[in-house]
DNA sequence: CGTATGACG
DNA sequence: CGTCGTACG
């Protein structure tokens, strides 16, 4: 049977805690706001979140790069399930052939699970559990070279599709630029085609980082794999053919909010980050969604899993 | 000046206390004898030994596999020379081109130091560090092949040869016996021609057990790199020549004194191990062994250091 | 800096 | 099991 969430998390304190500029977002009258004033996200995965409508969360999805499985696994990253309970969670950077996901990641009490890996080994790969089994499911991108690599899985649900995806790093140098910009004229395509029929919700580690508020130094970076002019055009050009980012569409100004931070220079600490992780969704989507979340805290890879909260009619068994 | 030794480090209790049977060697009659019944090794590295004809060691040479330069400073391994203050310290297995040779390892205070690396990168190589400055130095065994690998070097003294040597691995499966074979044949004409002039000590990982009581599972091994028939028959063929292993020659009949332990199934707790290092001498030459040890408590490797003890009569300053 | 390979032991 | 190398990010 269909089972309502959001109402049976509510408990006091804390939620809305990650907003520093709520905006289009309407925030419960109870709500407490403390915690709110600073960039710091409240170590909590609460939430009473509603639509612009009022109508409470009851579908939660969380993405994460989770950089390297196995060894997300030893590092308890697996623990995000327990802590979360999500309807459907997506990972990214399996890095890990399907022969050698451990038998825990293989099989997730209450949850169907979807791989695909790269054809290198130890490379790339993505991978979907999901509390509903989707209506259909499909590997890819429907392009011989890009699914080689494992980058997108795709779930058809009763009222919208959603996407993971994995969108290749243009790399040192910039070296794989032209790998990256063939995808993201493949993706925005595929996206689009699949808007025709439902709304989509895409998430996953975009490689991008949109604006200069969406890393830690925009000025140094613009040479650099991810704030390109190419790499940030390609995002601009997804967002104008009628998707949204959701998070900005919740909090368009808030500074200091980001989702990679490199291991190296001791970059987490100091929060010298990138948002690379996205929830982005189809504009006319925008009438479900009650938030979209960072949980910067949550450690386990060089990534942060980030969370999307919406409001569906669809039928939910679990 | 020329310094005595072995006197100066005369203190209370445990020499001697590796010796399981003492056999042709003569205990001083003040030597204490508790802990002596065990295989365990006591952890001093304190000695009085003496030749057959009641000569006081003056001379200590360390040989030690290892198992990677750089991990082994990490791992202190080092610390050993501070402890056994070695004339000599012989290193294999150093996987470690020169140029990456870090600064606490080329320049030891007191030493100096030579190396012989592998073309390939972080593979075999050798070194040697020497508080008395060599008559002269000879890299490799004069071979086009062998040579290639970073697998001896030789120190002329007064009165003796000093070679060190890193015996090629025959490999899982063997795949790699010929050249270890190969390498047996051309390195004992090498110690041949040599011994004509002086005698040889030779030192170093020889990646052999030569009898059953040289390592842990004789049954299992067989036909495994390290115990073939082919390769027992080297080192048999090497004593036959007029060489003579000094372990052996102290401690015929001493079990469980092994140098190598795999670092896999926990072999060094249970001392499940092999006797692979060795310091194998002229026959002329044991006249002036006073003893010969296995640190076998001494960790940084997967092998442990074994150390010679001997009486000459050459000048040597510190 | 850290997760993956693969060679070697 | 652990130390190397390289790829990738």
């Amino acid at each position: 049977m269909a089972k309502k969430r959001g109402n049976d998390a509510a408990k006091s304190g804390n939620s809305s805690s990650e907003k520093g500029e709520p905006a289009s977002k309407k925030l419960k009258s109870n709500s407490v706001q403390e915690k709110t004033s600073s960039t710091e996200a409240s170590e909590t995965f609460h939430s009473e979140a509603v639509t612009n409508s009022g109508e409470k969360w009851n579908f939660k999805i969380v993405s994460w790069n989770i950089n390297g499985l196995r060894a997300w696994l030893q590092n308890d990253g697996h623990s995000i399930i327990a802590k979360e309970d999500p309807d459907v969670i997506c990972l990214q950077e399996t890095k890990c052939s399907k022969d050698k996901i451990p038998e825990a990641a293989l099989n997730v009490p209450g949850y169907k699970s979807y791989f695909m890996s790269a054809e290198k080994e130890g490379y790339a790969g993505v991978a979907v559990y999901s509390k509903v089994a989707p209506l259909s499911i499909a590997y890819g991108v429907s392009d011989g070279e890009h699914d080689k690599e494992g980058r997108a899985i795709t779930l058809k649900f009763e009222d919208f599709y959603l996407v993971t995806a994995y969108v290749p790093n243009s790399g040192r140098g910039l070296v794989t630029l032209d790998k990256r910009l063939n995808w993201d004229a493949i993706f925005l395509k595929y996206l689009q085609e699949l808007d025709k029929e439902k709304p989509v919700i895409m998430c996953g580690d975009l490689n991008v980082s949109h604006h200069e508020i969406d890393l830690a130094n925009p000025k140094t970076n613009r040479k650099n794999a991810g704030f390109t002019q190419e790499e940030r055009d390609g995002f601009t050009k997804l967002l104008e053919a009628g998707f949204v980012d959701s998070f900005r569409h919740f909090y368009p100004k808030k500074e200091n909010a980001y989702t990679f931070w490199t291991y190296m220079r001791n970059a987490r600490a100091k929060n010298v980050g990138w948002r690379l992780d996205y929830f982005v969704v189809s504009e006319r989507f925008k009438e479900s969604l009650c938030d979209s979340l960072i949980r910067s805290w949550v450690m386990g890879s060089d990534h942060c899993p980030i969370t999307l909260l919406i409001h569906t009619k669809m039928a939910r068994s679990s």
